[in-house]
DNA sequence: CCCTACTTGTGAAAACCGTCACAATCTAGA
DNA sequence: TCTAGATTGTGACGGTTTTCACAAGTAGGG
């Protein structure tokens, strides 16, 4: 059990096989690596490697407590405990992951929204306020937000970036199309769908090209 | 130069080159793989193998030329002709989606929307109306659709997808959070939300435990 | 024409990740 | 208590991807 350098896939799983265990919701059982594996894209042997990584809480000849699995990897991932998000950028991306019901029951809560544009500003969605970006910084300091998703233009990225780093956030989820640069302290996910995309036309131009 | 067995890693770099190129402009002008890296987050050798993979374009001593690499990569990557792409689920990804100028820049082009709410149904987004699921496996083989961007509920989105690979589809995008069970000739790249930002608490909580 | 400075393309080495196989461990039941 | 049946946890192995290092090739200047 060693907690260093846990592969970018393996999160991946792990948030996979959390995914299943919150659909069993039977209490009190017990699933093997072979139906965990079953349920996602992958193998006993990796279910089990993926795990081991984090120590070992399955028992032998039996399998593992669902509803305790369940538990350790809600702490492993961190959404044992709710997670303060601002949203940056009121357009059309925004709204929607705003209004994505599955963001706060998994405990991702949105406790501000901003935009630049006078027209947005002052406007609510839901119970939220549209705050302008003058207090940016502040705003988030004092709202103690810790994650921001990033949903402006690509002109604007770097720079809302830049300032909801200086407000103290600690990890971006990133909607525009360019490379953040920012200090390594901080945690980017990058969402491409162009990238996405290109990867679907170049999966099938192979293919074709391969016969 | 063998065309077999391209990692996945390789075309999202590939990706980012391109978009690299494109910022250039500049006609005539020459890129080194050193620069290529410093756009991208990796290093001038990873540049070259990757490109490796496809045949050999630079000049040595010299760098590439950024017209003909581009060229090369839009080539490879399959976006140098159009894709006729539909719409599957006209909700808030969907409208998002829709109104996205860089798809239809980038070749991808919308050329149906389908959704199965009778309010929906009929409505018009931009010049195109709003189908019926009725007739779904018809219209998309009759408009030579060949991806699809499938933006339903969860519940319907593997019989959405099966519908979808029957009228003829090749690639699906897929946003719903389940895994689709279709054949392996289609080719399905997921975009799981959720997942993303677990993989933020993840690595922020991990950073948290380290110190 | 030759020398220098530079950059590609690519085998070889290293690092990383997934698969395999099996000893260790557990439960149940006789 | 002992045996049979099941499943984990993990070291060893193998494949894949990245990094390294350098021979081969190019342009330009003298
Ligand atoms: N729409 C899509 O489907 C889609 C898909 C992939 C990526 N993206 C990317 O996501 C980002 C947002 O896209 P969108 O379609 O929602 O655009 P949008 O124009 O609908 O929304 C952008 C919003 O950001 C606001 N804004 C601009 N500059 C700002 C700043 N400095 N501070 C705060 N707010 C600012 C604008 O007023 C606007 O409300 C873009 O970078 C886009 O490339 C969009
Ligand atoms: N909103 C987000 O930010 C977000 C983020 C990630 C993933 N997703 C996923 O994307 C999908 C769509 O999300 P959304 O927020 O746009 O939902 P939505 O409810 O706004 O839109 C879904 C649309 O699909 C239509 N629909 C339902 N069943 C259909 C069917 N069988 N055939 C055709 N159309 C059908 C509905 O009428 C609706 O218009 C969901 O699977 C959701 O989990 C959404």
């Amino acid at each position: 059990m060693v907690r260093n350098k846990i592969p970018a896939s393996t999160v991946r799983r792990l948030s996979h096989y959390l995914r299943s265990l919150e659909g069993f919701a039977e209490e009190g059982g017990t699933v093997s690596s072979e139906e965990l594996a079953a349920r996602g894209q992958t193998t006993a042997a990796q279910v089990r490697k993926d795990l081991s990584h984090f120590g070992s809480f399955g028992k032998r000849g039996l399998g593992y407590q669902v509803d305790e699995l369940r538990d350790r990897l809600r702490q492993i991932l961190g959404v044992d405990r709710p997670w303060r998000v601002a949203l940056i950028g009121a357009g059309r991306v925004g709204l929607a992951l705003f209004e994505y019901p599955a963001f706060r029951s998994r405990g991702y809560e949105c406790v501000a929204i901003f935009d630049n544009d006078p027209e947005k500003v002052g406007q609510q969605w839901g119970d939220l306020p549209i705050h302008s970006v003058d207090d940016f910084e502040e705003t988030i300091r004092r709202l103690q937000v810790e994650l921001a998703i990033l949903a402006v233009p690509a002109a604007s990225a770097q720079e809302m970036a830049r300032r909801a780093v200086e407000g103290g956030v600690r990890g971006i989820l990133n909607f525009a199309p360019i490379r953040l640069n920012i200090p390594p302290s901080v945690t980017v996910e990058d969402v491409n769908l162009v990238m996405e995309l290109e990867a679907l036309s170049f999966a099938i131009t192979q293919s074709e090209r391969g016969e």
